[in-house]
This record gives C-alpha cells, sequence and structure tokens, in this order.
DNA sequence: GAGTCGTGGAA
DNA sequence: TTTCCAAGACT
C-alpha cells in the first residue's frame, strides 16, 4: 500500500532550493551536457568536495567526448586520480567512445539512449536528462530516496533497492511541466545532501519540517533489516587500491616487485592483480612489468 | 538480489 | 582510534 504523498510539499522544497542550492560547475546555465554526464559518473557514491578539483581538471582537459575519446582509457584511469572505484573512469572512457561513435559526439538526451552508455544507469540516466536537457524524469538517489522516506512514508532510511512504491510517491510529486520538473528533482537531492541528512539531519532547517511524516512521528529510528557493514582493511578492495596507486603514479610501466613491494600477502595479492588484469584496469607490458590500460 | 568495487573526511 | 558512509552500476 502506498502511502499518497501530499503536493504540498514541492513548492516550499522549489523556494528552498532557489535560496540554498549550492553553486556547482555542472549546475551552471554555461555547463555541457558532458560537464553534467562526468559530474554524474565522478559523483557515484563520491563526495561533491573530492569531485570538484576533479571535474575542473577533467573538463580543461577533455571539453568534449571526442577529446576524451581520443585518449586511451589508462590516461582515464590516471586522471581520475584517487576519486576510488576506478572502474568508472573506464565506463566514462567508453562512454565517451560510444557518444563519439554512435551519437555523432553528442551526449544523447534521450533516456533509453543514455541508460545503454556503460557505467550508465537508471539514476545517471535519468540526472542527464533532467539536468542537462531539462527533462521531465523522475530522478531516485539515495538522497531523494531518503527524503521522501522521511516526508512521505515516515521511515528514517529507504530499502536496499528502489521500490515499486518509491516510483509511484517521486512520479506523484513530480511536477507537470518539464523545466519545473527538472528543478524539483535536483532541490529534492539538495535537501538530501544539505538537511535531511543520513546521520543528524537538520529539521530545524528544513522547508516542511511542519509536513514531515517522520518528523511527526517522533523520528523513530530505523527498524529494517540490518545494513551491511562495509569493511575496507585488508579486503581486495584495498589492495586493489595501492596496486593501482603504484601504477597511477609511474609514468609508464613498472617491474612487478614494485606491486609486490605494496601489499605482504601473496596470495592476495596475485588474486588482486589477476583482477584488474580482467577488468581491464591493468595490463601486462612484457617482461614482468605492468602498466595502465 | 546480495556482493563487490575505493577513498578520505567527519564524528 | 574506530566507525560510518557519499549524486550507483554491474554481476
Amino acid at each position: 500500500m502506498t502511502t499518497l504523498p501530499s503536493p504540498d510539499l514541492v513548492a516550499p522544497i522549489l523556494g528552498w532550493y532557489d535560496e540554498h542550492a549550492r553553486d556547482l560547475p555542472w549546475r551552471r546555465p554555461s555547463a555541457s551536457a558532458w560537464s553534467v554526464l562526468v559530474s554524474e559518473f565522478m559523483l557515484q557514491q563520491t563526495p561533491v568536495s573530492r569531485v570538484l578539483p576533479v571535474h575542473e581538471a577533467w573538463l580543461a582537459r577533455w571539453p568534449t567526448p571526442a577529446a576524451l575519446a581520443a585518449e586511451s582509457s589508462g590516461e582515464a584511469v590516471r586522471a581520475w586520480g584517487r576519486l576510488g572505484y576506478p572502474r568508472r573512469a573506464l565506463r566514462l572512457h567508453a562512454a565517451a567512445v560510444a557518444i563519439e561513435t554512435d551519437h555523432g559526439g553528442v551526449v544523447p538526451d534521450s533516456y533509453d539512449a543514455l541508460r545503454a552508455l556503460p557505467g550508465v544507469g537508471d539514476y545517471t540516466a535519468a540526472a542527464v536528462a533532467a539536468f542537462a536537457y531539462r527533462q521531465r524524469r523522475v530522478v531516485l538517489d539515495t538522497n531523494v530516496r531518503r527524503v521522501l522516506g522521511r516526508a512521505v512514508s515516515a521511515v528514517e532510511f529507504p530499502a536496499r533497492s528502489v521500490t515499486k512504491a518509491e516510483r509511484t510517491v517521486a512520479e506523484a510529486l513530480l511536477p507537470d511541466d518539464p523545466p519545473t520538473a527538472a528543478t524539483w528533482s535536483v532541490a529534492v537531492m539538495e535537501l538530501g545532501a544539505l538537511v535531511c541528512t543520513a546521520d543528524r539531519p537538520r529539521c530545524d532547517a528544513c522547508p516542511v519540517v511542519h509536513r514531515c511524516a517522520w518528523h511527526a512521528a517522533g523520528r523513530p529510528a530505523y527498524d529494517g533489516p540490518p545494513r551491511p557493514v562495509q569493511t575496507y582493511a585488508g579486503t581486495d578492495r584495498q589492495c586493489r587500491g595501492r596496486l593501482l596507486a603504484v601504477l597511477r603514479d609511474a609514468p609508464g610501466s613498472v617491474p612487478k616487485p614494485r606491486l609486490d613491494a605494496v601489499w605482504d600477502d601473496d596470495a592476495q595479492r596475485e588474486r588482486c592483480l589477476a583482477s584488474l588484469l580482467a577488468d581491464g584496469l591493468v595490463v601486462a607490458a612484457g617482461a614482468g612489468r605492468y602498466a595502465l590500460p
């Protein structure tokens, strides 16, 4: 059963956004669709503050998809720096190639064409259609899901994956006018990022606190299935990160002993190197040397 | 559908 | 210091 959302949420949040929105490069009227697409890739699981400098350097070096497509994927991985999840760099490069090959170098404006690009899932396709092309799309990221979950359904945190009920609520709230819908989508996200945060939400600064079901219910604590805790120290992810950092920071190829030096567990290190090779993040350069692709 | 995939700042 | 997690995508 879906709780009917209150349309009275829309106007106050639009008003709040008009006053409190951050001035981010990819939000400026002069920002290209490519700038928006790059930002969405980088922002997947990565905070805005860390994305800003890398996004600026990326757009300065590769102002168009064609510019990036002309480079090796290894240069994309190198420029990605320490943003994390470097497969995103590989996918962004592949997306640039696809845009150049299949779309005449123009970032496509249709959800379906965007969704078909490497590394572009439902969220990113909807976000680019809305934010770069001002279309009316349901944009469901973790911020929007948290805001709507609280305001409409009185739950502190959303479920692990998007439910049909969430889509129904989001669609019902989405304004009919496409440009207004696009602004609404970014406004809800911004509210989630700045006010309706995961921990210590600033309800006193919320424009819809008096219409929030969660607040009205006394801000009940999360009561769902336990959310998996992500460990890092000693994991393959940390090992892969160490190995890739060596290659990122080297101008060319690197002899294997340089990789061996950064991780003690032989079996784990070999497994991680193999997985990096399988992912295409690392290539064998011959004579026992390795390099970025 | 649950697991996996990086990183570093904040509490 | 340790813990938590930030505009997801893919398998």
